[in-house]
RNA sequence: GGUCUGUUCGUCUAGGGGUUAGGACACCAGAUUUUCAUUCUGGUAACACGGGUUCGAUUCCCGUACAGACUACCA
């Protein structure tokens, strides 16, 4: 087998969307599988569509999951420059290789040639027209022109195109290592531009010749890719690097979570989620998206979330670091139909990392989240606090975020506990509990159990009854971690204050 | 419209000519925790439809429906 070398190339035309996240991460499993290489190549030949810092954000996205480039923009390689336009030079000579070899074509048709061909075929009733065997011979082109107009035209700079000469009668067929043989009439390929008037090639073109330069063994992208897949194969054998093509894979896309479609960002700015890895900001339109890493996803999660949308080991295993996925990955279990993008689940995998985490890495998050605020907090309690909280924590913030009043008495309290559980029987062994509380001079989460279980003995009321009222006064809510806990984290004078301002301030509803 | 691709619980999927069609997420219920959550146990829930081939089809074939992608001098 000859040497793995597979490519991601991505254009710098905004933030790098999700699916792009997942194309890389597969070109780089199957990569780290064969002790191959990971290129990524940057396919920028629209300049009118470039976006500044969009590159940028590709680079650090990568970083930020994990997949590492062996050789590609930002790490140079043997095969630099990996900006297509860059590399602009080097795809004029294969073009001109079609042309004198007779498989392209030039064509001087003007924007208004083209739309008026488009639009007498469309009265004489052509559904689709096309730039093709037919119609190509009622251009103005070097098929229709004579040889000395041609050498005129160009002599004299005339904007032009090189085409594609596409058979009339052929079937072009590939076989797809996910969707095996996969044929198309060359009667349905048009007569594709593979040289823009700018100068520039077209995606096909340089997709083609630099996949070929850089001995790409594996094209691994997505289905969008499969319609034009044939023309690319059509490509190859005219250029005559048909034994080095590459093998093709392309991958079922994501789709919305409910109803149809690919993903797109409206999706996730109307249900919440993000569907970029890290936060953007597009410089022309001012337009902010938020980040899975921001969003608090951590890398790991998001990766496995990832790597299970399309994919799967055939055996029960569900959590896989990327060195698992590195070792089970296979391009033949990967499945063919699109797949709908349940952040659910997502959830569930951050959930499963965030929980194996230790106490020390999980107290991090939270001082973090104090400094911000500028709550001091010593790293002992932190790590208790970690620790009792991860069972309930899916994102690092929710250490903060769920942990609020371990740090702030609350202001209010629920209506609705506050009326179903806030009751004399209560009040009454609140009172008392709050002046046993005062005299002790020892205080954990051990000590305020049997101080409570004394009181309600000796009232003789179920301590059960009244555990919703005094987490009320605690938290404000009646939710929370273990209740004795919380006392024991903020401390006796605390619960006594605590009970004080609970007692003050919902007395009166009692009555 | 045309071309291409696809279709197993709500979602991600396993499976494959004879299975009680398996798992996970989500959801629901019970147990535990005299509190919240966790945890545990259980439950609801799927082979798009119609023809063939076959003793037998969810699995193979053909249609239909539905869905998606593509149909630019964008990638």
């Amino acid at each position: 087998m000859k040497d793995v070398r597979v490519r991601f190339a991505p254009s710098p035309t905004g933030a790098l969307h999700i699916g792009g996240v997942r194309t890389a991460l597969y070109n780089y499993l199957l990569a780290r599988q064969n002790n191959g290489t990971m290129i990524l190549r940057i396919e920028d030949t629209d300049q009118a569509r470039y976006v500044p810092g969009a590159e940028e954000y590709i680079l650090e996205s990568l970083k930020w999951v994990g997949i590492t480039i062996d050789e590609g923009v930002g790490v140079g390689g043997p095969y630099a420059p990996y900006r297509q336009s860059e590399r602009k030079p080097m795809y004029r000579q294969y073009a001109q290789k079609l042309v004198d070899e007779g498989n392209a074509y030039y064509a001087f048709d003007t924007e208004e040639d083209l739309d008026a061909m488009k639009q007498r075929l469309k009265t004489a009733g052509v559904a689709s027209p096309q730039y093709n065997s037919i119609t190509r011979m009622q251009m103005r082109n070097s098929l229709t022109l004579l040889d000395d107009e041609v050498k005129a035209l160009l002599a004299a700079g005339t904007p032009h195109v090189i085409r594609l000469k596409v058979p009339r009668k052929e079937e072009v067929r590939l076989n797809d290592m996910i969707r095996g043989w996969v044929m198309v009439h060359s009667s349905q390929i048009d007569d594709k531009v593979l040289m823009k008037s700018d100068g520039m090639p077209t995606y096909h073109l340089a997709n083609v010749v630099d996949d070929y330069l850089m001995k790409i063994s594996h094209v691994i992208r997505g289905e969008e890719w499969l319609p034009s897949a044939p023309l690319h194969v059509l490509l190859y054998k005219y250029l005559g690097w048909e034994a080095d093509m590459p093998q093709f894979a392309h991958l079922p896309l994501l789709l919305k979570p409910t109803g149809d479609g690919k993903l797109s960002k409206r999706d996730a700015d109307q249900m919440g989620f993000p569907i970029f890895p890290l936060d953007w900001t597009d410089p022309t339109t001012g337009e902010t998206a938020i980040g899975f890493r921001e969003a608090g996803y951590l890398p790991e999660a998001l990766v496995n979330f990832l790597a299970f949308l399309g994919w799967n080991p055939g055996t029960t295993q569900e959590i896989f670091s990327m060195d698992d996925l590195i070792k089970s990955f296979s391009v033949e279990r990967i499945g063919k139909a699109g797949t709908k993008f349940d952040i659910h689940k997502a959830q569930w995998f951050n959930q499963q990392y965030l929980r194996a985490k230790p106490n020390e890495v999980l107290a991090d998050y939270l001082l973090e989240s104090l400094s911000r605020e500028k709550i001091v907090c010593s790293r002992a309690k932190a790590e208790k606090i970690a620790s009792v909280m991860k069972e309930r924590a899916t994102f690092p913030k929710d250490f903060w975020e769920q942990g609020k009043f371990l740090f702030f008495a609350p202001a209010t309290f629920d209506e609705a506990i506050a009326s179903k559980k806030w009751n004399e029987d209560a009040v009454k062994v609140l009172g008392a509990f709050k002046a046993e509380v005062s005299k002790l001079t020892t205080f954990n989460a051990e000590v305020a159990k049997s101080t409570l279980d004394g009181v309600t003995a000796s009232l003789g009321i179920g301590t059960g009854k009244i555990l919703q009222a005094l987490r009320l006064s605690m938290t404000g809510s009646g939710a929370g971690l273990d209740l004795m806990m919380i006392m024991e984290i903020i401390g006796k004078d605390e619960v006594v204050s605590r009970i004080d301002f609970a007692l003050n301030k919902l007395k009166v509803k009692v009555a």
